[in-house]
DNA sequence: GCACTCTACTTGTCTAGACAAGCTGACGCA
DNA sequence: TGCGTCAGCTTGTCTAGACAAGTAGAGTGC
């Protein structure tokens, strides 16, 4: 998170700060309820009396914490709530387990494209059967199977997708290659693992693990 | 996190995003190892020919990234591996409930100072058998309960954490006042509650379940 | 009615300069 | 030796203005 100065007490507080905390009690308190349009930047400049650079951090920051969403050449948007509840920032796991001075090697049970269904496009933002890449990688640590990896991506991001040696280099280092980092809203959940995603990972299908969506 | 320019393949890419994508890259490849001073925001000016303001807010994206540290009259540091395996930003969960419009309302079921443990000394970086404080409260979504939180607090942190109303004030909260802004490393991990957990939540003990450690 | 253009408004970003706040090490003094 | 002061570095933040890029709606001509 941005580093916020230390707020002594009541006191002191930036005014990027300021305008932040004040925002975000609004928000809470459920005035511009989700979707609602929220007053421009230059509508808050005249009423907080600061810069627009001073405004666009805040509202910046209450972007990247999910609280907002702003769209250029529209306006800033209360976030949907189940947004708020909470981010996670995903890292590649092959860097990961070699930072733990792990072997790490992946087993490609399947890239190909698919056509999206109606829900995956949805998700991608695309039409309706329109091309998709799918892959199905499964990972792992020291040999054991650590992570199965079921990923659906939209072709206009990365064309060459289905050519990339995922033997070498990750899905996810790939897509950080073409885009210049990558964040994405998770849903995070606690279940019971597929029949097939048990057997891929070597585990009882009556273990729990996380999904990721 | 903050919004990046929609990457238009490799071109026209906005200057600080540049400046971040180069950092980052170089952090990737083992220049300036966990700890390691790097180069101050002026000399980054000075290499990559833009204003202060732009590096300062790849600076600043890396940090809430958790990629650099950063100390006020000191300078930018690279930051320690494991920081970067993963971030979670956990939001209140009586902000969250509220923010839906439920009820909410917690059962303290303890408070009380005890002596920590080797591992949970080591982790909160205390001395074997020093006091820590201990919590444990169940909260409850419309009656339901939702969340069992065990806590373990560092007094250092909150001298006067076990005269806290936690009925009024939730623990999260109040750490929040104590530290301006609270960001910490979490493990997450799939698996059955324990039977007392399991008991207070109201749920089956083989029912999965989250894990924040 | 339909398509086009043009304008006004929005967010996205950069700049050059300024001052504040915090740390470190050199220096001078007792 | 020990201590206080201060210069010079660092990051933290704000400002006023500028231009780019994207959208929506009003107006215009067919």
């Amino acid at each position: 998170m941005p580093s916020t100065p230390s707020p002594r007490r009541q006191t002191a507080l930036a005014p990027y700060g300021r305008v932040k905390q004040h925002l975000k009690t609004d928000l809470s308190q459920g005035r511009w309820p989700p979707g609602t349009l929220m007053p421009s930047e230059s509508e808050l400049v005249a009423q907080f009396g600061v810069s627009r650079m001073t405004i666009n951090r805040a509202l910046r920051e209450l972007q990247s914490e999910g609280l907002i969403d702003r769209v250029q050449g529209v306006g800033t948007f209360a976030a949907q709530l189940h947004r708020v509840s909470s981010t996670l920032t995903i890292r590649d796991l092959h860097e990961e387990i070699e930072a733990r001075g792990h072997r790490h090697h992946v087993e490609v049970k399947l890239v190909r494209e698919e056509r999206a269904s109606a829900g995956l496009a949805l998700q991608l933002g695309l039409a309706n059967d329109a091309p998709v890449y799918h892959s199905l990688i499964v990972h792992f640590d020291n040999g054991l199977p650590l992570q199965c990896e079921d990923r659906y991506v939209n072709p206009a991001w990365s064309p060459n997708y289905l050519s990339v040696d995922f033997s070498r280099t990750t899905p996810t280092q790939h897509l950080l290659e073409v885009a210049p980092w990558w964040e994405a809203q998770y849903t995070i959940d606690a279940s019971t693992p597929t029949a097939q995603e048990a057997e891929l990972l070597g585990i009882q299908a009556t273990d729990p693990c996380l999904v990721l969506v």
